[in-house]
DNA sequence: GTCTATAAGGTGATAGAC
DNA sequence: GTCTATCACCTTATAGAC
């Protein structure tokens, strides 16, 4: 039936996902995911022909997922006073429930493939009505001059970094307490937004 | 010869560092240590017995002087009001010229070994010095309320997240050009080093 | 479509000659 | 100390039965 086929292949490309975002294209075995789907090795096969092309399609579907949260919280219509602390909170919460995304992100993109890149070229045109916002009220004299690529940035690395540094920050800093560490985290949506704040205003 | 062992052992675990720290753990072939040491690669386990222990002594390496060259920073004798721009600069040259070694850590942190994590412990007591000024200079009303803590990550996240980012932030805001991205990131010393300023002070 | 069996290639590690 | 040869294992991928 088309409908099993279809749960099938869903089923894989779901499993597939959770197994390669936590452990990357490298660190991934094909038996790990057909485990995680339940089903035989050799389907993975029947699907998605080969590990790469498996690989390709999560990326791709990650990457989409990714960019449409990003863009929708970064083009909301509120004037910058108010969105960027909520840019800064929900995105934390965003990161927070899903820590694993960006690093895998990250981590592939390391490695520059070349496939894998023209699906990130896409994303420009997605960010262009904050960059326009940015720029309008810089000259508007409502925020301090800035660009609106360095704003976009340090939002991102302000919200991003504290989360993919996390065992790093958990043992340099709070002992290895991961209480101290996501208490540190919640803390952040208020300290970030008003360091912003300060910074642009 | 002693000499001779020495030189050799040294050579592998220069070898070693640069194949890994490029490709990570996972990545990396014993072959092409190797073939990057020009040596024989029964060498390697005769001189560090297995991939996972020459791993572990390229990754205390780095990591020690990776803390050594940004404790450097933070903890020098200057105010903050020009220790900051110092910091931005010196540390935002130092991940141009060795963009490697900070992915390098934080991807091997993602996967959290225990063995690994001991070796990050000791950072803490290298930032008290920073964190006692911030702490001083706040409650002398010099800078804004801010946790040290806080303004430390802060400072970290807006200068490490844009390089480990470059493939992301090539692609997505700079058409992928290459020459686009350094002057953005040359053009970020001064744009971070006021934001901090405007957001403290 | 889904399974079993197996091919084909690669990897870390070691034994043993020099 | 350094080399060659080889083992034992693991992984992706496919052939072929059902």
């Amino acid at each position: 039936m088309s409908d099993l086929k279809q749960d099938t292949e869903r089923n894989i490309l779901q499993a597939a996902s959770r197994v390669f975002i936590k452990k990357g294209m490298g660190g991934t075995r094909m038996q790990e995911i057909a485990d995680e789907a339940k089903i035989n090795k050799s389907l993975l096969h029947y699907y998605y022909r080969s590990k790469q092309l498996l690989f390709e399609a999560v990326f791709k579907n990650t990457m989409l997922e990714f960019i449409a949260i990003i863009s929708k919280i970064f083009n909301s219509d509120e004037e910058l006073k108010i969105k960027i602390p909520l840019i800064v909170e929900t995105y934390t919460d965003y990161l927070g429930k899903n820590p694993y995304i960006i690093s895998f992100i990250l981590r592939e993109l390391q490695s520059e493939p070349k496939i894998i890149l023209k699906i990130v070229e896409m994303i420009e045109i997605k960010f262009f009505k904050f960059f326009n916002q940015v720029a309008q009220e810089v000259s508007e004299k409502k925020i301090k001059e800035i660009k609106p690529e360095h704003l976009f940035i340090n939002i991102l690395s302000l919200t991003i970094f504290p989360i993919i540094a996390k065992p790093l920050i958990r043992a340099a800093l709070m002992k290895g307490d991961n209480e101290k560490y996501m208490q540190f985290i919640e803390e952040r949506k208020k300290v970030v937004a008003d360091f912003i704040f300060s910074a642009i205003y």
